[in-house]
DNA sequence: TATGAATGAGGCTTCATTCAT
DNA sequence: AATGAATGAAGCCTCATTCAT
């Protein structure tokens, strides 16, 4: 048995799985605490205990992605050194999509998607989200041109931001047409442009 | 007073287009029938009485936009002829964004991104839209090619996917981050991207 | 082409009929104007045309059932002149309960069974059914009585009134056991007992 | 202030007795949970708490009046041990709609007799009740016979078959009539039947 | 830390009826 | 005689949350 400090917060981690895999499969806003709590095997009161509200909960539910991009324990690698590291990066997100039978979208547009004018604290999660993907992209499209073997003419942030909006774009659509080809034509698209950039090797 | 046959078709009408509204500013899930009863001044049993259900609404609203897509009458043209009628086209959505104050995405995609494994009817509703934009334009992209101003290594419907994946994103992106800047700068490097594409006019 | 005077006439019999099945199935509270205007072919206006409101419908209902009855063009046959006509009323019973798959009971019973303290009007109309029926099967047994192949000790109204209840009831148990055995085995043990007031005809 | 484990339990208890007497009223159909709510002095959320749904609700109130008629602490005593008892069994079930103003039925008939195609469940559990309520009646006549005192003629599973249907229907009519007298001459008639099955004593 | 009873607002839908044509 | 648009009350149920133990 666990020392009894550490008890209370496993159930706050199962909670927060569970409301993951919910928001992923149907969204936030159709997750009741409920199917959490169920799904969860908690009870109504451990809930309210250790989420304030609803939003509270999707809050800490991002939070636990923001830590996974870091700290790289969550499914998808975001420590991109080289070029073989993005392409991989690509497929880890349509991997991802086929292990749910293409039923879902990404997990971060899935609740981005909701948010509405009121919903400020979950936007701004998911700002801060899109903002550390963006800067880990950006790393290394920064570090290639160091290194010269990128284009001057290619602009970091805007090809990381490109990166970010196609593959929610894409799995937005391989989602829609239960189709995983269509992403993959879609990021190899995408690859193929960003490589224009590469500067040939000098012999 | 109308002709007897237009009284209910403008009814249905006007529910239509408050309901598309408020899925655009909040998504189905979130928009309530009353919610819809109330913006369009009609009564509970006209709602039902116009659509089997709420997925029915949404199915009809689909095929709204549908037509605004086809017919041309929606509020952003479609048929693109030149590579300027694509950056309007690229640029239609952000001033869309605009001018709701970058508070709402992509009136397709907000309904797109909330369905799940058991909405089939709105699912293969949302394929359809997209195919036909992709059709959109793939078109344009074939003509180019064959006026050979189009390198042969152009793969149409991949480009063609690429855009509207990251128009899909990239909109996601603008409402997440409240941002404009953000948006037009994805849309500038895909198009400068896509240009790459371009043959040379021969001197 | 009928005469015109008869198309109406010929609309109501519709309606009644079509709600007539429904009540049977599903009882008359259960049974909205809808579902009966649907079944019939009709429209809204005209429903409310022929009948005053649903109670109007039903009592309707309740006296076509009356002239089946009287009129001998029902389901079932109420004119017994001998113990094998008695035979044959509950076998027909039985017989309409198969035709259903044992899934319905007796019509009247099913609508009597819903009335409650304020339908008065139903409740009345259900009373003279129940009358009627009652005469047909209490003349019988004066008769019988009369002709001396009854037992002075029989009460006539009272065993007719026992016939009438305990179709009702059998009915019931029939659609709730979803078995016509039960049926048959409760009026088998009615009819002995009823056939033990017959006197032994002189040899 | 009751011991925690008791507080639920009464709140349902308090919902079923509420909704037992309104469906005895009025029938299950026309019942509407928050009548019942009302009636109970519970919220709707109770109501969804202790029951699935309305069905969830029947099927326990039926299991309620199970109970009671196997613990005996029903309004109607089912220990049948001699002639006399059985009397008083029919008597007190007249008693018990003279109780209303003879503006019910049978509470069990009245519910069963709403059931239609898609009550599984419902239908299942009236079954048992009235398998229940046989196997009282006819132990009662087996045992008369194991005594030599009914004669070997009779059948006493369809003896008390024709018991049931024959109170369910009696009380039908009787509410329909208003009239607990013509109940009365029934189950007078059906006595008078029954008993002629029994064994003149030795004298 | 944990349980689940309690609350009431609101969501989706059907109903019964009336009205205009 | 016929159609179906319009209305609003009500029916069944889920939601998000708080409270008592």
């Amino acid at each position: 048995m666990r020392p009894r400090s550490q008890r209370g917060a496993e159930t706050k981690k199962r909670i927060i799985r569970a409301a993951a895999d919910l928001f992923h499969r149907q969204g936030a806003r159709a997750t009741s605490p409920e199917q959490v709590i169920e799904a969860s095997g908690t009870g109504k009161g451990q809930f309210y205990h250790y989420f304030k509200n609803k939003e509270g909960l999707v809050h800490e539910v991002l939070l636990h992605y923001l830590d996974g991009i870091e700290s790289g324990n969550g499914q998808i690698d975001y420590n991109i050194g080289n070029w073989d590291d993005l392409e991989k990066w690509f497929a880890a997100h349509v991997a991802a999509q086929k292990s749910f039978g293409m039923t879902r979208g990404c997990p971060f547009g899935t609740i981005g998607n909701e948010v509405t004018e009121n919903d400020d604290l979950i936007r701004s999660d998911m700002s801060l989200l899109f903002e550390v993907i963006k800067n880990k992209l950006a790393a290394f499209f920064s570090n290639e041109k160091a290194a010269g073997r990128l284009s001057g003419e290619a602009n970091e942030q805007q090809m990381a931001e490109l990166c970010i909006a196609t593959v929610q774009g894409a799995m937005l659509v391989g989602k829609i047409r239960r189709n995983a080809k269509a992403v993959e034509a879609i990021f190899r698209e995408l690859l193929a442009q960003l490589k224009r950039y590469k500067v040939p090797r000098a012999s």
